[in-house]
This record gives structure tokens, C-alpha cells and sequence, in this order.
DNA sequence: ACCTGAACACCGTTCAAGT
DNA sequence: ACCTGAACACCGTTCAAGT
């Protein structure tokens, strides 16, 4: 019944086709929604047919990964500073992960694959135009920076998820627990919770990396 | 053939016990090898019995990183000058998540928990001497950079693990992959692979450090 | 070459039954 | 109150059999 174009196999599966349905899959109900099972039903197949084209679950997570980390890097423009690019860098990362939490995860735990080394490579060609002496040290600490926060969000928003909440209701029950803490052991913890539910991450984002752009460019002035 | 102790209970399962034995699997065979049938053989009981004691597993994982932490911040010893603190407690939580890579997971997936308000509340205490004038952007930067470099570390030594490499062979690996990209697309990424092998993490974290530290106090001299 | 789907090994969690 | 261990649901991966 079936008919394979000649050249364009139009109705087999492909491996884009699969990374496709995985991240559609992941966007909708997150990391624990991804199954072997879940894909192959969505796309009409069985669950063997898969590892026809991707190697295991960790590959898929990661090819996944590398596709949205591509299409978020390459729609950042390139600004009038290296500096301002770097803010433009992160703050496209920081929404990315923002909207895809299951790739906090990910990227965290594939070291030197292929979606971190794009951010790598990226931030490496900006503060080297900066001329920082320590190189390795800037971008380093950039790059983790940017994970960490990227990690933390995503696990917040998994979190809420998992719990049927949204944002800010979390941060209330985060707030509310923390208002609870013993005010001798835990005084800065305790003093802040009050002002967790009203703050603003991706502001919080962006001033820690505009501190750290500051900390490595020549003292001005 | 039992006695329980009046008081003691000595024979009988307790949270501590559990946890103890969960620290212990986990350090010895990664967050992989922690599994409810093993933690029962070990402690020579069924796997239902440790559920009387322990919500589930998210529970024992905190607990367990929970009770790693408090250790790891209790030996950090106060030093002259707060900056000097916050250098100290980096370096112990470096070292912490080196030794057991597992924590670096947990850390980074439980946001508002017990383990994280720790080094919340030590840190801010440190910041909140100093006087920096955004309190909670330097705090929150320096958090996540730490939990960004940990959660690195961790899946560094995780993946290591896993295929049976250390860490310098795992290191070489990926030096080698980064030193095949095309030099024209990856031109940083790729001038850097052949530094990748002989850096010392370590001193790079101490060096993020300094970075957030000097940014956040007022310009001297 | 590529797909099917049953089968396997494993794991977190539950629960009726015991003491 | 606390433990036992079989049972359940689920999931990644494999593989003999198909086309």
C-alpha cells in the first residue's frame, strides 16, 4: 500500500522526523513524558523501529537538544559590542531553557557534546575580541554561570510542573517554608523570603552576567 | 532471636541508618547503583521496609545530600575577612560534589530544599557582611555559579564513570573530538582543545570566585 | 535496508499479610 | 508500630521474524 519515492522515502521514518516528535513530545510533557512507546505511537511505528536511527535514549536527548540549542544561537544577531552579544547570548539561552525546561537537564549533564560546545565556541569567539588575559578563566566561568542558572530555572519549572503549580505559586510555597525556618539558624534565608515571590529571574540572570562582564574587563576610569 | 533494647531499638531499621547506607551505595556505585532492592540487601531487610521509613526515593536523595552537605559547611572553618569565607566554602563544595558526583544532580534538581537553603544561608551571611548594595544579585550569582560548576564536575566524573575512564582519559577524549571539528566553524573550540587535558578545574572555579567576588566589591584604589 | 512487536531485565511503589 | 515479599505498572533495549 505504501509507495518510497525514489529518492525521498517520503513515508519512512527519518532520523529528523524522530528528533521532531521527541521534541514536541518533551515540550508538552517534559522529560518523564518522553517514552519509546509515546514516540513510536505518535509516530505511527513501533518502538524498535527507532533504534533503526538513534542509538539510545541518551542520544535522542541530546540530538534533541542540539537542534533547539542551534536554532536559539543562530537567531541571536550579532550586536555592536562583544559584550552586549555575550548579554544577548545568555539572555536567549536564559529564554530558551526557559520555555524548553527539559533541556536544563540535558545540557548539564552532556559535557563537551555537541550543544554546549556551540555556547562554548560562541562566548569563547566574544571574549577573546574582548582581549580578557585570562581567557580560559572568563569564558569558563561564564559558560558555568549561565548553565547554573539555566539548570536551576529548568528544575523550578519541573518542579511546579510535577506539582500541578505554576510559577508563582511555587515560589510562594518556597517563600512560605522559608518563613518557617528557625530565624536564629537561618537569618539571611529567613529575611529574604518575603521578597522570593516578587523577584524577577531573567533580571537576576542578566545582573550576574553584566557582574561578571565587569569583573573581567580592564578597570576603567 | 531478636531483642530490641527498651530504649534503643538497636535491631530494628531507622531514617538514619537508611540514609547511611544510601550514602554509602551512592558514593560506591553512583546514583545508578542506588536502588531500593539494593539498599535492602545491604541492610538485610525487604524492600518495603525502607518506604516505612522514607517518603520515596526523591526523599532519600535529599535526605542523603541533605545530611553530606550539612557536614561538608560544618567544617568549613570561618576565616579574617568574609571574601575569604566565601572562597572557603566554594572550594569545600567543589570538593564535596568531586567525591560524591551524585550530589551534583540532586543539588541542582531540588530548588528551595533543605541542601540549597544551607549554602543559601551561609553565603548570604558572607555577602550580607560585605555590604554589597544588590544583596541578592551577588547572592544568587554566586550560587549559581557554584551549583553550575558542581553540576558540571559531577557529570564529568558521572560520564567518566559510566565508561570506565578517569577523569584525565575522559578529558583527552573530548579534546580529541573538539580537535577534529572543522577549525573554520569552531575556530575557539577547536584552538582551545589542546589546553582541555592539562587545565585543573579546580583552579578555575577559585578563579570564577575572585571574578564574582572583585566585581561585587566597590572599586577600590 | 528497514520495520514489527513480543519478550526481557530492571525498577519504584504498593499492599495484604504477618509479628 | 513495623516488617515481609510478592505483585503491579512502567520503561529502555533487544531480537527473531518479517518486508
Amino acid at each position: 500500500m505504501r509507495k518510497a519515492s525514489r529518492l525521498g522515502k517520503r513515508n519512512s521514518l527519518s532520523r529528523d522526523q524522530i528528533i521532531e516528535a521527541a521534541i514536541s513530545i518533551l515540550d508538552e510533557s517534559g522529560k518523564g513524558g518522553l517514552t519509546f512507546q509515546a514516540l513510536a505511537t505518535r509516530l505511527a511505528t513501533g518502538a524498535g523501529a527507532i533504534y533503526w536511527h538513534v542509538e539510545n535514549k541518551d542520544d535522542l536527548l541530546i540530538s534533541a537538544c542540539d537542534v533547539v540549542i542551534q536554532r536559539t544561537l543562530h537567531s541571536v544577531v550579532e550586536r555592536p559590542t562583544p559584550e552586549e552579544t555575550i548579554r544577548a547570548v545568555g539572555l536567549a539561552l536564559f529564554d530558551c531553557i526557559d520555555t524548553h525546561p527539559w533541556m536544563g537537564t540535558v545540557l548539564a549533564q552532556t559535557p563537551g557534546k555537541m550543544p554546549m560546545v556551540r555556547i562554548l565556541e560562541l562566548i569563547g569567539q566574544q571574549v577573546r575580541v574582548i582581549g580578557v588575559v585570562e581567557e580560559w578563566a572568563a569564558v569558563s566561568a561564564l559558560l558555568s554561570y549561565i548553565l547554573g542558572v539555566a539548570g536551576q530555572n529548568a528544575a523550578n519549572a519541573q518542579f511546579a510542573r510535577k506539582h500541578g503549580l505554576d510559577r508563582s505559586r511555587f515560589l510562594g510555597e518556597v517563600a512560605d517554608v522559608w518563613a518557617c525556618l528557625d530565624a536564629t539558624a537561618f537569618p539571611f534565608v529567613s529575611s529574604i523570603s518575603c521578597k522570593l515571590a516578587e523577584h524577577d529571574d531573567r533580571a537576576d540572570f542578566l545582573a550576574g552576567i553584566d557582574l561578571l562582564i565587569r569583573a573581567m574587563l580592564p578597570v576603567k576610569r
